[in-house]
DNA sequence: CGCGAGGATATTTTT
DNA sequence: TATCCTCGCG
């Protein structure tokens, strides 16, 4: 018996089709997974496939370790020479051997969104640009959703013709690339946009890549947009052998540019396509999948499948609604706690997914008065936190002395007294003689105009081009250390007496030990630890990527980010119309808006596998004012047969005639939703638990040390007290350290230990 | 040049 | 409501 005999025959059939184009049309939970890494196999042991020809293309970090692992099993020689990346790990990865075929270094920086609005600012401010018009997040839209179209600028402008805003933007798109090229930098949509400029001005880096991957499977395919369909055009061209694997009711990206019609159109563009369909599903009970079925049925445009499943009926779909969100949260978090306690599920096994990250504070409000462990994925990216930003650019200015965005980022962070005249007239300075504004400050006595500011910049110039020196010598670890003590940034960070500053420090001392782990998997790998690779890799990570496996908390993300994962019972929360589907699209026009909520709401109830439960509030507050909502649309397209709800006065379950179940009883449902300014604050009864989550240390009561005891610190080692001052919450602390000196810092996050 | 106050603004989703 | 940005003062 072989791996293979234990697929069902449509999986099985896609797996033996090794050759031409091919489309796996594969329905949520039907295990395209499994069905890609035993093509994989299969390729490698029965087709003799030389691994290194293989390329498999996933959406995020995490799914790309996931096939990697699963290969790696399942293959018992060779599965590490197959390319197993994401669209972006990949280009990153081809650019900087040949990026400086098409007008870059070959160290790059990669911009991301928080880089390019700084830079479209500073566009807009030299083109004179009203950003009251144009909003910086609208040209950038805009400019994205022109790249993502392969529409470069010229061909922009000329479409523009007389219009007035286009042309505009037109002009902004220029300006944008001139920098972006000047910085020597690439935004995500650059990254793909330059492989294709790459491979169509190159033949023979194109021959090279064509020759190496002559077997291609991309995931996810229904996310794909141009550029990325142009991308894997253009290197299976040579040997056709293309296998993309996706579901057009999963398609959920239509704002990022993904372009649904690479999966609809599959066929006609391989015209020697074959197709396969995999609808049996695994993953659910056959409530679920109906609910599922019943909801994306009300699409049009979409491929004709339906799922199905031998799995038993399961537990009925429940369903609640609520006064508000704070009962909702409520229920939510005593539900998942009332099912651990009865041995029903770890915490793991329970996921709350919403429309908008807004809705996870009252989750983890709740989680944390209810002492369950959770971890939210998504939000504030670690990465674009402000501390963890500041130390990257530190390191992309030792780098990339071209990335000025970086340059001037910590130009003054540690505040070093230099002003934004200084940095205007180095600016000027550095457009005029076409230097790169780090070029400028080491020569900044040339600025006129500067004043005193000459020895400041010179100062910082140096504390640079030290660094670049030790960089040569010291490990990435070494070089990071050196350079949060150097500059003094932890202690700025205290100095500022914020209660934040405890979570920044702890993001910095998170930032040490991923640089850390970077160096062992290099070491692993037999891969040199640069520091333009550890750049890139952190520029490239997804929050879902941090989603650790072996953890017990209470999963709380996007709709969005639970794309690729399944869980035995899902909380699907906030319901309601105007929020799910959001109020955007209910107004916008275009049936296609609402298409892609219910695409989403599809993809949120099929991640159940055991357990649906489905929620929503009759009043909730939004942007400080309080909205009333009605019942999601997507709800009532479920049967009411496969939902129990338990509502005062009304069951569910007696309404006939497969209309909604939830006809006119219930206050807020037969009107519109509208919305009500609010009167009075609301007062949040879960303010003090948030609090207590930031104030993990007592602030009260007595310290262990006082004024001449000696202490000990984890990072400046043992010192003398000198000073304590009470300011409210806290106490001062200031301290002689034997060999780091006089600092002041907090008590509650300096854990200062008596010696 | 740094800081604070007050006003504007945002919320759909993110590689 | 929470954050971000601008402006004016010291």
């Amino acid at each position: 018996m072989s791996i293979y005999d234990t697929l069902n025959e449509k999986q099985k059939e896609a797996v033996l089709c090794t050759e031409g184009p091919l489309l796996i049309l594969a329905g949520a939970g039907s295990g395209k997974t499994r069905v890609l890494t035993h093509r994989v196999a299969y390729l490698i042991e029965e087709k003799n496939v030389n691994p290194w020809n293989i390329l498999a293309i996933t959406f995020t970090n995490k799914a790309a370790g996931e096939m990697r692992d699963r290969v790696d099993r399942l293959v018992s020689f060779g599965a590490e020479g197959v390319w197993v990346s994401t669209f972006h790990a990949m280009c990153v990865r081809i650019l900087r051997r040949y990026a400086h075929l098409i007008g870059y270094d070959n160290n790059f920086t990669i911009y991301d969104t928080d880089d390019q609005k700084t830079l479209m600012k500073d566009v807009c401010k030299r083109l004179n640009v009203d950003t009251k018009m144009f909003k910086e997040r609208m040209l950038l839209s805009e400019i994205s959703h022109a790249k993502n179209e392969l529409v470069s600028v010229n061909q922009y402008k000329q479409e523009a013709g007389g219009n007035f805003a286009q042309r505009k933007i037109g002009e902004v798109y220029e300006e944008y690339e001139r920098e972006l090229i000047a910085n020597n930098a690439m935004d995500f949509d650059d990254l793909l946009l330059c492989c294709v400029d790459l491979f169509q001005t190159q033949p023979d880096v194109l021959d090279y890549y064509q020759e190496r991957f002559r077997y291609i499977m991309v995931d996810e395919y229904q996310d794909t947009n141009s550029v990325q369909f142009e991308l894997i055009r253009l290197l299976s061209m040579k040997y056709r052998n293309l296998c993309v694997v996706g579901d057009d009711d999963q398609s959920i990206y239509k704002f990022r540019g993904a372009n649904i019609r690479n999966i609809l159109d599959f066929e006609s563009v391989f015209e020697d396509a074959t197709v396969i369909k995999l609808e049996q599903n695994y993953r659910s009970t056959s409530h679920i999948l109906n609910a599922a079925n019943a909801v994306i049925r009300n699409n049009k445009g979409r491929k004709d499948k339906t799922l199905w499943t031998d799995n038993g009926e399961g537990d009925a779909i429940e369903f609640r609604q609520f006064d508000n969100a704070y009962d909702e949260a409520d229920f939510v978090v005593e539900d998942i706690k009332r099912a651990v306690r009865r041995g029903e599920g770890a915490y793991s096994d329970h996921a709350v997914l919403y429309r908008t990250n807004a809705q996870s504070r009252m989750f983890e409000e709740k989680c944390i008065a209810a002492n369950l462990p959770y971890k939210v994925v998504g939000g504030v990216n670690f990465y674009s936190r402000r501390e963890i930003k500041d130390v990257l650019a530190y390191l992309k200015t030792i780098d990339n002395g071209k990335d000025d965005l970086a340059v001037r980022r910590i130009i003054n962070v540690p505040k070093r007294g230099i002003g934004a005249t200084t940095i205007n007239r180095v600016q000027e300075y550095a457009i005029d003689h076409e230097e790169s504004f780090y070029q400028v400050l080491t020569h900044a006595k040339d600025v006129p105009g500067i004043g005193r500011g000459v020895t400041k910049l010179a100062a910082f110039a140096d504390l640079i081009e030290e660094f670049k020196h030790l960089s040569e010598n010291l490990s990435l670890l070494e070089l990071a250390k050196r350079v949060l003590d150097e500059t003094g940034y932890i202690e700025s960070l205290q100095a500022e007496g914020l209660e934040e500053a405890e979570s920044r420090i702890e993001n910095v001392d998170e930032l040490l030990s991923k640089v850390a782990a970077f160096e062992e998997a290099c070491e692993d790998n037999d891969e040199p630890a640069t520091l333009s690779r550890f750049l890139e890799e952190v520029a490239l990570v997804a929050d879902i990527d941090s989603l650790e496996e072996n953890s017990d908390y209470v999963i709380l993300m996007t709709l969005h980010a639970a794309k690729g994962l399944e869980f035995p019972h899902v909380y699907l929360v906030g319901m309601e119309d105007g929020l799910f589907p959001s109020y955007m699209t209910i107004t916008a026009d275009d049936p296609e808006e609402v298409e892609e909520e219910r695409r989403l709401c599809y993809v949120g109830i099929t991640r159940a596998k055991e357990k649906l439960t489905i929620t929503c509030a009759r009043r909730r507050m939004v942007r400080g004012e309080t909205q009333f909502n009605k019942l999601s649309r997507f709800v009532k397209e479920i049967p009411g047969e496969l939902l129990r709800g338990l509502r005062p006065s009304v069951s569910v379950n007696n309404t006939a005639g497969g209309i909604s179940p939830f006809g006119s009883t219930a206050p807020f449902e037969s009107g519109s939703s509208f919305s009500q300014k609010k009167r009075k604050p609301y007062a949040n009864p879960y303010v003090q638990n948030r609090q207590t989550k930031q104030f993990g240390t007592p602030k009260t009561g007595g310290l262990s040390y006082q004024v001449g005891d000696r202490v000990r610190h984890v990072k400046f080692g043992v010192g003398t007290v000198t000073q304590i001052v009470s300011g409210g919450r806290d106490y001062e602390v200031t301290v002689n350290f034997d060999t780091a000196g006089t600092k002041k810092m907090f008590a509650a996050f300096a854990k200062l230990e008596k010696v």
